[in-house]
Parts: C-alpha cells; sequence; structure tokens
DNA sequence: ACAAGAATTGCATCCGAAGTCAAAACTTTA
DNA sequence: TAAAGTTTTGACTTCGGATGCAATTCTTGT
C-alpha cells in the first residue's frame, strides 16, 4: 500500500516534471531530507562524507533549492524592494544600486511608478512580496510609510529626506549644491536678469534646490527673477526658455535649472533656435551631472550628485537594518561636486 | 492545558510583532482559515455575508496575504525575471517593460549583467527565485537556457534571435533597418568613402547592424571601407573618429555608427574636435533612435526601434506562455522606423 | 413540512525547506 | 574496554496560504 503510493508519486513526478525537491535528493542519497537542507546551510554540522554524497545527488538530479520556500520558514526573502519613480531620467541609479545589491547576494524585485500608477497599490505588493527591505527613490507620505514601520521593514529613502519622520536617507545636498552655483554665476560676469528653472511641483528636491536657490540670490540682493516651471525634461526645457522671454523679452542672461535634462533643452533653444550664443549672452548651470552634460556639445557646468558613493550608502544602509533591526534611523547628507564647464560668461 | 499553549503563542505574536496570517484573521473573525484564503481568491465560493464578516477581521488587522506562502503552494510566483546587461543603454527598454509588467499584475525581479558578472551564478539565482519566466535582454548560450527548457520556464528575448534554437523572441531588424540606412547615405551626397562603427565584438546586434551594412554596401558596389570597432558608448565614438582619420587620413565622408550613442560621439568630435562640418563634410547615421538624437545639436539621421510596440509584444509573450505552457516558441520581428535628421548631405 | 438539490463552509493535507531535539555514531579518556 | 564527551544524523514540526472533499446550511419545489 505504501508502496503504491510512492510509486504514484514518482509516476505523478515524471509526467509534470515537477522540480526536484531536497525530499528527491535526500532518497536519492539514502540520507534525511534534513541532511540535504543542511548542506547549504553555510556553518551546518555535516560530515565530509555526508556532504560528498548528497553533492553527488544534486549533480545527478540538477536540485536547486527553492527560495520561495526557503523564505517562508525563515522568514527572509533576500529580496529588497526599489522603488523608482521615472526610471527615464536617472538610469545610473538603478543600475549603481542593482549591481551593489546583486554583488552582496540580495534580489531586487522592482517597482517603477508613473503618474498615472496607483501608488497605494503598489506599496501593497511590495508588503505582501515580504520584502527584506525597501530603497524608495520615490515620493512617500508619512501614511505610506506606516505600514512598513509597524512590520519593521527597514525603509530608506535615495535624495528625498523627511525632516521629521524616523526614516533613513541618503541625499545629495541640494540647496548647498545650489548655492554654489549661484554664487559662480554672480561672481562670473555680470548678470542683468536672472531666471529660475525649476522641476515639477510635488519633487521635494526640485522644491529644495530651487529655495536653495532663491535663498542665496535674495542673499546676493538679487530679487528680481524670472519663475518658470518644467517637468524635468529636455522638452520642457526648451520650452522655458519661451516662457521666460515672454515674461521678461529677451533681457535674461543667467539661468539657473532644476536638473541638467532642462538645462540642456534650454541650451540647444538657445542656440539654435534664439541663435544666441551660451556663454556669451547667457550663462546656464543645471544639476546632477548627467553623461550628456559632459558631451562637448553642451560641457555644461552643474554639480555632479556623487551617484556612486550615494548608491553604496544606501545599499549599505538598507542592509545594515536588514540584520540589525535595532539601528535607528540614520540621514547622510552628500555633497555634490561642482563641474565647471563653459555655460558660465567670465 | 491548550488554553495555555494558546495564550503562550499569542504573546509571542505580540512581543514580536509576527505579521497577521489568514489564521489570525479567522480567528478574530470566528471562521475557518479556508474561508479567509477563499475570500481572496477571484471566483470562490463564499457567501455576501462571510466574506463582509472576514474583511472587517482583514482591515481591522491589517491582514495582508503573504505572496510567499501562496507562491509554494499555487506554485506560481507571480515574479518574472528581467536580465538585462547595461542597464545604461537602453533605460526606456527596462522602464517599458517593468510598467507592462506592473500593469498586468506581474512583478519583476531585475538582474542586471555588466562585465564582470558571473552569468552562471545569476542565472542559479533566477531558476531558485522559481520565476514563472524570464524575459532576457542580454545574450545566453544554449547550454544556459536548458535549464529554463527542461523546468518549463518560458524564456523571450529582447532583440536577440537564436535561429535554431526554439526559443521566442521580439526583435527589430537590424539587418534591413541598416540596409535602408545605408541606401539613403548612397542615395545623398556622393560619399567617397565609407567608415563602418560595430559595436562590441560580443554583441549579436551590433553583429547584425554591421553584417547588413555592409551588405548593402557590398551590393551596391561599395568595397572599400574602413572598420573600426566601439563599445557602444559616446566616448568610443569621440575616439572612433580618430581611429578612422588615421586610418585613411580625412579622406572618410560617410560614417555608419552601428548605435546612437556612439554616433553622438562621432558627431561631437567631428564637430568640434576637428572642426569639420556634419553634413557638409561628413554624413552620419546611427541606430535606435535614443532620444538624445532627436535634439537639436544632433538632429540625427538613425533607425528608431519601436520599443512602445516591442515591450508590449514581448511582455505579451511572455505572458502568454506562461497561462499556456504548450504554446510554441515564436520570434517576432519588427521593422525600424526611418528618422530623417539634419545629418546627410544633399 | 419535507425531500432533493445547490451553495457554503470547515477539516485535513499539501507545497518545500529549515530548525529543534533526541537518538545514533564516532572520539577521546581513564 | 567501558564511560564520558563530541559530532552527526534523522524524525517531526513549522512557516502561511490553497484546495479536494465531506459535512453543513440554505433554497426550492411539492
Amino acid at each position: 500500500m505504501v508502496q503504491r503510493v510512492l510509486s504514484s508519486r514518482s509516476e505523478r513526478l515524471a509526467e509534470s516534471k515537477r522540480n526536484v525537491t531536497s525530499y528527491d535528493v535526500a532518497r536519492h542519497a539514502g540520507v534525511s531530507q534534513s541532511a540535504v537542507s543542511r548542506c547549504f546551510k553555510p556553518g551546518a554540522s555535516v560530515s565530509k562524507k555526508m556532504r560528498e554524497r548528497v553533492m553527488q545527488s544534486v549533480q545527478a538530479l540538477g536540485y536547486q533549492p527553492n527560495a520561495i520556500a526557503r523564505g517562508l520558514i525563515t522568514r527572509r526573502s533576500n529580496m529588497v524592494a526599489v522603488i523608482v519613480s521615472n526610471l527615464n531620467f536617472y538610469p545610473e541609479v538603478l543600475s549603481q544600486l542593482s549591481a551593489r545589491f546583486m554583488q552582496r547576494g540580495v534580489h531586487v524585485l522592482l517597482f517603477t511608478l508613473n503618474h498615472e500608477s496607483d501608488v497605494a497599490r503598489t506599496l501593497e505588493q511590495v508588503a505582501q512580496y515580504r520584502v527584506d527591505g525597501v530603497l524608495a527613490a520615490a515620493h512617500l507620505t508619512r501614511e505610506q510609510m506606516a505600514p512598513f514601520h509597524q512590520r519593521n521593514v527597514p525603509l530608506v529613502f535615495y535624495n528625498r529626506s523627511y525632516r521629521d519622520a524616523p526614516v533613513s536617507s541618503v541625499c545629495c545636498d541640494q540647496v548647498q549644491g545650489e548655492r554654489v552655483l549661484v554664487d559662480l554665476l554672480a561672481q562670473s560676469g555680470r548678470h542683468q536678469s536672472y531666471a529660475l528653472l525649476s522641476g515639477p511641483a510635488d519633487s521635494v528636491v526640485s522644491m529644495q534646490r530651487t529655495q536653495g536657490a532663491i535663498e542665496r540670490l535674495h542673499e546676493l540682493g538679487i530679487r528680481d527673477l524670472t519663475r518658470v516651471r518644467g517637468d524635468y525634461s529636455y522638452d520642457s526645457g526648451r520650452r522655458a526658455v519661451h516662457a521666460i522671454f515672454e515674461q521678461r523679452g529677451a533681457m535674461t542672461d543667467a539661468i539657473v535649472s532644476a536638473n541638467d535634462m532642462m538645462a540642456l533643452g534650454c541650451l540647444d533653444e538657445l542656440r539654435h533656435r534664439f541663435e544666441l550664443d551660451v556663454p556669451g549672452d547667457v550663462s546656464l548651470v543645471g544639476f546632477d551631472g548627467v553623461r550628456a552634460a559632459h558631451w562637448s556639445s553642451f560641457d555644461l557646468t552643474t554639480i555632479r550628485q556623487p551617484v556612486e558613493s550615494m548608491a553604496e550608502a544606501a545599499v549599505t544602509m538598507l542592509l545594515e537594518r536588514i540584520d540589525n533591526p535595532g539601528l535607528p534611523a540614520e540621514k547622510r547628507l552628500f555633497s555634490g561636486v561642482l563641474r565647471r564647464g563653459a555655460t558660465l560668461r567670465h
């Protein structure tokens, strides 16, 4: 009877191409399932003989431990969620994060947000997969963070800091960077009329950069400036030039853009549509230090975010907090690195 | 006795912030665990009253079903692996794929490869997570594909096709696109000397493009051409110009680049370093249709890959094969779309 | 009011690996 | 060589939810 059940089971196995389990390996090697399991646990108590026997069967059957089942019992999925809004803008960040997580044996469950995606539903999914941690390069409200705190899932933000919320973050100092840029503008050529091009209204980063610029301009006694808003894209940078000139005629001779993409759009529009010289007629600064800013067509003056260090810090902070749930939240602030290009009047 | 065990259990629950399980919900609602489970299964047999009671407890306790546990029993993780090499080059592809998978309730486990990553180890990880399918925008050998076939895990390639392997793929017709570009070059201005800039030696896409170009050039009777190799990057495009001119003096007046990034590097180097006019002195074509190719500084003539359609097709093909394991492999070939820019001599 | 049929519900089992603990197999020591 | 100590090993339980099946409840028709 028992025999029969067993045989019908192995028949099913054969016909359904069921995955090889640790039981199959155990049977093949003539040992217990526990033994097989132990052979895959680093410091476990297994004799050399046993390990050899098991590994031989593992090879023979092509066994791969099931990470899902393991995760269920250990309560560790070895996955982290990476939530990014607008993947297009900062591919390097994801690239860096992914590489560094992989290197440490942690897997990345990717969630991208766009304007039409349902953040609540997305976060629900994140929660259901029982990820060990969350790395968010996107904005979350306090209510949206709460469930993670309750479940003790560490949360690290990339480039957004929540002043009074107890969450960790790795940021580039937007305010200080922007101040450096404004200083540079002010020191070089005598600019008559400044324009400030901000990013989307709901972007905290854009707010900080804009605020940093305004603050410093005020301190320098410059209060009169044109303000327009873009959406971080190249095209919106191009459109912004029109908006600026509509407001001020073509007086404007210094443009502070909240990011590089828009700055490049401005640059192209100024040169090719308005046939103005940059930096002869107009000075221009960006922020981010994207690849294209370095291209010889542009050679943009900007602040480069130290993506490598920031990614490394973010990954480390998250993994530390996963291994040691007691660690308090920590906010790390990196300084941007000035890149002097050729878009500033002397 | 039973009472005592129960109470010690709930104490443990309280102190360890254990996640809420379907048992907890069942107890709270005074029903069986099966009932709770059924309330989360779409077409299940549950009375209205039951559903209400359960949902009330779900709300009260903040229950979230555990996708890991579910995956174990259903043998469906609802995750697919997306394997990309060099995330930096084609951020739009990942962005599109991710958005489309999310929209259909499928989760993306991201694996990025770079020159120093261990492909075998990566694929092992993919296998261990029991993903329902794999979407690869990277090269795999037949041996590396084999385990997926054995386990019946559908595999769809993005932009790489394996002629005689029974795997599905979605590709852009590189050869035909390159032929169109060469024709265009040949028709416009009388070019004296062609140069061909290929991508990395191990890139199948580069090979196809290069081959397409050479083939058509031969057909047109043009056999004399300079060949150099780059690595798909902007910088390698810049360097390539030097290499070309070293081989041929500055005779070359038509450059066919295997991708847009390198073409942009060429363009910048030609204009700013060599002070040559494009298209006046040199004509130039790229391939891909990246954003920057459209920028007014460049206005590159290129073939745009229909990323949206290709991503949609790839996602659909993969999900269909997951739902219906019997489906045969299928190869879909999309035509690139010519974008006429201003980098061709008339 | 009652039998037959349909819709719900709960019990028990399963998915696949990991951890606990006691039994079994080795070592060492007296 | 027996006792004591140390390693290894295996039986059994657990993680959390899904599902087949039998038991129960609810409809319906007569």
